[in-house]
DNA sequence: TATGAATGAGCTTTCATTCAT
DNA sequence: TATGAATGAAAGCTCATTCAT
């Protein structure tokens, strides 16, 4: 998904009788790097595979991104570029704060469901330890306009005594990431050991309607349950 | 931790004046290779580095576990068997529901956070796309405990009136899980992106008991809030 | 040194804003190729490196000179062109034999040091069986001069009785490059094993001191050793 | 020349059907590796090539030198290990000083004229400036023996007022060196331009004795000739 | 049981060169 | 004249694995 709703520029050719398209070259290329890389992760894709993907010759891959950290990097890149363009669009303030936290819980669910190229990558970078992501100057800018939407309708929600429970917008939006993430990220493992299919329709809207009651639960009420450690 | 409290065993020795020792060669490869395959990925690992960690040649791998997938299921198995372990000495039953779930929440929490390497190697197996799991026959079985437990506390929860939500064990567990595993597996890549440090003691700590709070509130309560999909 | 001297041409200017300057670009090209096969001898210049180190398009290297061999050929040729032309200005021939045969020396001496450039091409193309300097016409015509200086001072000194030893011009000639040439074609590996510097001023003024008499003392006597042969 | 006298141990096979001798298989390696750097250089070798020549498979290269470099610095080694080996059989404390002298610049100008090899490889190494010279250790102990035996040999010419040329026995070396090394390194260029043949055996007898009265003559005089710098 | 030696297949990358404008 | 884009061939090196003892 992403950047496949291009329509194919002046024209391009196949591997031999060449014809000029820079940007395009460029683009195909990172866009099946994405898909090897999500489906692979770092170490595991092949460059071979990538350039058999593409029209042009593997060659381009270094004409372009000098190597295979550099493909990767800006496959990275992109992954988040474009999940954060999506959430611009969200349009959220307009809403009242229970509706909007509905909406942006909604929408969490439905893009790591939808994208799990976007997933894989990231959980590949955590696998490297995000070495590579820490390469990149971009994607840390890229990232502020979450937490500010987040924070925007707690605010509103504390206003209007909608939300009850005082709560960091780092800390909210890493519950509702991590119950949005998990299943699909590990949804193989999870499918083989407790034999079930978590991309059955079903099973998704009701897990949908969950993780959303769940946060709702949690930010209206104030309610305190003992812990076992002390 | 796992298999570290090992003695060593009778002590014969080879021509090279090692130890003969077949199964604590055989575990020392594993708990080598478990190590590495956490911090590299199957295809990330290298045979060549496991066999330097252990004290043995490395070709002594292919003598115990016939090939780098032969070792990597091992390993993926013990890691199951590890967790499972754990969590049959928990001792729910004669617990309050509410109590029993906080626990049990609490120990999942604790036992992530601590242990990196079975977060990261199972993360690594949804790369695979669970592929090697599937072949592990034992492991299927290792894991239904955990669902039991789980809905032993929901049974008793309802009946005592405790709990109000109706939830599948399989459900309940998932989203316990999710809470507890991403902040672990994906704390890099967070980490990176909005600055901050997951493994502080004090953030720690915060998460613990907001994850706490959220199964127990949602548990408790029955409201419902409307999606936004329809 | 050499080609350094030349003025700035007509110019107009490309698309790219750039001068045309056809005959610059050329003698650019060649002036940094010349220093790059110099560095890196044939096989480790890289036409990608010399073509970054001028203000043009690498791709005009092929436009100018064909391909990699033509370009260390032309270098090749330059180099010997300006040694020859150096050689030329001597005027030894208004000296008396012995002052023309020591300044015939020191001239060398300084030449060899001072272009380590020319030393190292030369070195480079022996490293090539000198297959590529076969190719060049022009080079052998060039050669002839030198021989013939090295003629007329024997033949005065015969004459004048100044020299004694018999000796062919091209066998002088051979001795003096080789006590010139070496000190600065194998400084690298002299330094390192006997852990000297061969470029110190000291040393260099000594070295062509000794050098200077090495050549007239045999010239001068007609002295023989017994070998070790026979 | 050098390790070439070495039988054939145990039994070796080729390519398939291995039989076990690494000793074995690593000089032959290094033997070829050195024909391989002294025929084309450092850049200009090929691994492949070299392993071509073997009986083994390239891959063993690696095992046994890590990398080319690895490989590189080992020939390398080899070949002054060989030169200075033979350089300490000459027996030159039971000759007369002029005796001794001539032995010494025969043998030098034997070696170098028939081991092109190893000029090659030192050549190639100087294109290098010595940086992989530089990395061995071993090397520099090596060749403190050369200039003893000229030291011994100088200072007994003077106790016995054979030699009256003051001169310090690096700089001594060096002469003999530069006239030895040079007819060899560069013959390939020479002879292109001067249209001669530097290993024809008449010219190369008329060049030892040359180089031999050229060093004794300048040994045995005191004679200053005036510079042209001043 | 244990181990060093050997290897084929394949990986990332480099390099001189040509295409197309 | 000038240039960016494109490429095949090959280079050095890695990796899991097997041989032979």
């Amino acid at each position: 998904m992403n950047d496949n709703a291009r329509q194919e520029p002046p024209s391009r050719r196949s591997k031999r009788g060449r014809k000029l398209d820079p940007d395009g070259t460029r683009r195909e290329i990172l866009r099946e790097a994405r898909i090897e890389f999500a489906e692979k992760g770092f170490s595991g894709a092949r460059i071979d595979d990538i350039g058999a993907r593409t029209k042009t010759a593997k060659r381009m891959i270094y004409y372009y991104f000098g190597n295979k950290e550099g493909l990767y990097v800006a496959a990275l890149e992109q992954a988040y570029a474009d999940i954060r363009a999506m959430e611009t669009t969200l349009e959220l303030d307009h809403l009242s704060p229970e509706l909007a936290m509905c909406r942006l819980v909604d929408f969490t669910f439905d893009y790591e469901q939808e994208n799990t190229d976007f997933v894989r990558i990231i959980s590949s970078e955590n696998m490297n330890y995000a070495q590579y992501l820490k390469q990149s100057r971009n994607v840390k800018e890229l990232n502020s306009n979450i937490l500010d939407s987040v924070s925007r309708i707690l605010e509103r929600g504390y206003a209007e005594g909608a939300f009850r429970r005082k709560l960091r917008p780092l800390d909210l939006h890493l519950m509702i990431i991590s119950l949005c993430y998990y299943r699909v990220s590990n949804m193989h493992t999870f499918s083989v050991i407790f034999d079930c299919d978590l991309t059955d329709a079903e099973t998704s809207e009701r897990h949908k309607k969950m993780i959303r009651n769940t946060i709702l639960c949690y930010l209206c009420s104030d309610d305190e349950h003992p812990g076992t450690d002390a």
